[in-house]
DNA sequence: ATCCCTCGAGGTCA
DNA sequence: CTCGAGGGAT
């Protein structure tokens, strides 16, 4: 029991510690979703022992003080925060709570609607209209008082000055909405400032909040915000209709912006939408951070009331984190293929949209610097595209002194020969062929999929051979011996054969496939194809000379460089003439184009398809004359998406690249 | 201005 | 298999 009461007391300090940094000093060191996590366990808590419920808890209240230098302003109707579920189980639980309630009134016998819409991250706004004409805007404050910042809210454009009306409008209207950034506002605004070298903002919800904060209106002015507006507070002017929906479309109808997202639906469907909302969140104008679902008949949300913070008649279906914040307990240096060294966070493992992150690439020094990262910072972590983690930033108040300065290496980790950054480049490299990290990552390349394609041969089982002297490069495959294979821990006599069975296979290569398997800096997939196009011999590719490659169509000057010193170095000639002795066969195979429709045309795929792998769609758009390629721009032409398209659905449609499905495609050869 | 390549992290499924 | 950042090539 002295345990559970000193836990209270700890999550309430700590509470209102971050309450007062977000609310009052808009500086957060926790993100929002740690915060709401911290929350919950502090509410289970008191739920569980309402005894121990401390007067200055924060679910007593819902917010922090305002700042002292605006003016106070007073709800007339406080503003209310909502209850989170945190995931579609909650949800149901809400529903069945609400009926549970209703069962004992003239409802019980009612099929509920609900209304579901998007949960703005933003920064809630209170708007008072007096005969129409706006008189104060405010922010929520703590609920009961917020802070004056009509200043400010006049220079958004959003905000009607005068509400539209056919009838003169007497009296008092308080619509409630939300200030965010758009999502390509902020990043344009952004990079702005990074030209004008100001710090970037984190994130758009902490420019918004810093935006609204500003004494002086001229630098508001120049922050294009926008507000969505979802509710309303004191109205005495208008009669208002009888539902949820009904007054929705009537505060658009005032000259309002509202979320397109509004769906009016019955309990089967609630939870199908709030997932379909999660889902499609990466393909919107603005961040959001779940659905509000609210019980849409007025009637019924006057007869279910409210608790001491909140409405029984609504609540907020939120989405897994996208942002967390953590320690960078180290930056590890990783050694590619080309020598490229790059540094990777490696970070207290933390959960970020549902899943554990505990590494994030770095990418290069310069990105580090630019950060101003330091060893043992709390740093922001989010998934871009909801899928790669990043480190956003770090959070300056919690520098205590402990944090150690980065310093990037100046010899390679793996074989610590000098690194060396050209002037004009970001990576450092290492130059040394023989590095084993470097070899290794090779041997790793020439087994995968679109080069060598060596089955059962992945980055564990290559460490396995490296470590236990059987290889020392990707000729030495070739002469492998079942025995020792089978005799590798984890290994027997089947997986042995299966490898050697893979690496057979692999002896028929195409010539394109072949050299790119060599893994030479500059050339992929698709350079190494125009290059075999143009040697056809193996032969010839060996003879290259620079003059020669770098008048080929898209090879320049850095490819025909990083090829000739690839073909005029001794050990990777001898080492090709080993695999030519081990019997691997390149081959040229022309690759055959049919006329048609597509010819041309270039098509990029995203999602899944439902009867063909990427590759397999790949070839088959090759083959009949197409191209496809990895990102959208506003050149392509079509792009396939599958289900669950993410980024690339959202970029085409803003650019206006036709999207087809894979239905479409199979009918255009 | 645009396209492509390299390199990184992490999840899923057989 | 997925995506994004950064940079080289055109």
């Amino acid at each position: 029991m002295a345990d559970i009461k000193k836990q209270i007391e700890e999550l309430v300090s700590e509470l209102n510690e971050h309450s007062h940094r977000y609310y009052v000093l808009s500086q957060p060191v926790v993100s929002d979703i740690e915060y709401d996590k911290k929350f919950r366990e502090l509410q289970l808590l008191e739920e569980a022992n309402p005894e121990l419920i401390l007067e200055n808890s924060p679910t007593k209240r819902v917010g922090g003080d305002p700042l002292s230098e605006f003016n106070s302003v007073e709800h007339k109707v406080s503003m209310l925060s909502l209850d989170n579920a945190m995931n579609a189980e909650e949800l149901s639980e809400f529903v069945s709570r609400t009926k549970r309630f209703l069962s004992k009134t003239k409802y019980a016998e009612t099929e509920l609607e609900y209304t579901i819409e998007h949960k703005f991250d933003g920064v809630a706004l209170s708007l008072v209209y007096e005969d129409g004409v706006l008189i104060q805007a405010a922010t929520r404050g703590n609920g009961e008082v917020g802070e004056d910042v009509t200043h400010n809210a006049k220079t958004i454009n959003s905000i009607p000055l005068k509400l539209r009306s056919k009838v003169g409008l007497k009296g008092r209207i308080e619509i409630r909405g939300e200030v965010l950034f758009l999502t390509e506002d902020f990043e344009r605004f952004n990079e702005k400032r990074i030209k004008n070298e100001e710090a970037p903002f984190a994130n758009p919800r902490n420019a918004s909040s810093g935006t609204l904060r500003q004494l002086d209106p001229k630098i508001a002015a120049e922050r294009p915000l926008t507000f969505f507006a979802y509710g309303y507070g004191h109205i005495d002017a208008i009669d208002l209709p009888d539902s949820s929906s009904k007054i929705m479309e009537l505060i658009a109808s005032l000259g309002f912006r509202v979320s397109p997202f509004f769906h009016i639906v019955k309990e089967d469907k609630l939870v199908q939408v709030y997932n379909e909302a999660e889902e499609n969140r990466i393909n919107l104008k603005f961040e959001v951070d779940g659905v509000v679902v609210k019980i849409n008949s007025i009637k019924i949300q006057e007869e279910l009331g409210f608790k001491q913070r909140s409405p029984r008649w609504a609540i907020a279906g939120k989405f897994a984190a996208v942002e967390a914040t953590t320690k960078l307990l180290d930056i590890h240096m990783q050694v590619g293929r080309t020598g490229a060294v790059t540094p990777v966070a490696v970070l207290e493992p933390v959960e970020v949209s549902g899943v554990v992150v505990e590494r994030a690439t770095l990418h290069n020094e310069d990105e580090i610097k630019r950060k101003g990262l330091m060893i043992g910072d709390r740093v922001v972590v989010k998934r871009m595209g909801d899928v790669i983690p990043a480190v956003i930033s770090f959070i300056a108040d919690m520098r205590d002194g402990t944090q150690k300065k980065f310093t990037f290496p100046k010899e390679c980790p793996e074989c610590e020969s000098e690194l060396i950054k050209p002037e004009d480049e970001a990576v450092y490299r290492c130059l040394n062929s023989n590095c084993p990290a470097k070899l290794e990552q090779r041997i790793i390349h020439y087994a995968s999929k679109a080069a060598a394609d060596i089955d059962g041969l992945g980055d564990k089982i290559v460490t396995l051979l490296l470590d236990s002297n059987l290889i020392n490069d990707i000729a030495d495959l070739y002469e492998l011996k079942k025995e020792d294979i089978a005799d590798l821990p984890r290994m027997g006599e089947l997986s042995a054969q299966n490898l050697l069975d893979s690496l057979e296979e692999s002896k028929k290569i195409t010539l394109a496939r072949f050299i790119y398997s060599l893994g030479i800096r500059h050339v992929g997939e698709r350079t190494a194809k125009i290059i075999a196009s143009h040697t056809k011999f193996l032969d010839a590719f060996l003879k290259l000379h620079y003059d020669e490659l770098v008048e080929v169509n898209e090879v320049g000057p850095g490819t025909a460089e990083a090829v000739c010193d690839y073909v005029n170095n001794e050990d990777e000639v001898k080492l090709i003439n080993r695999l030519i002795q081990n019997g691997v066969a390149p081959t040229f195979k022309e690759e055959v184009q049919k006329e048609s429709s597509i010819t041309g045309k270039t098509f990029v795929i995203t999602g899944t398809l439902e009867n063909y792998s990427r590759p397999e769609m790949k070839k088959l758009i090759e083959s009949n004359g197409g191209k496809v390629i990895s990102a959208v721009s506003a050149k392509t032409d079509y792009l396939l998406a599958g289900e669950k398209a993410g980024s690339k659905l959202k970029k085409a449609q803003e650019l206006g690249v036709k999207v087809i499905s894979e239905k479409d495609a199979l009918t255009m050869w």
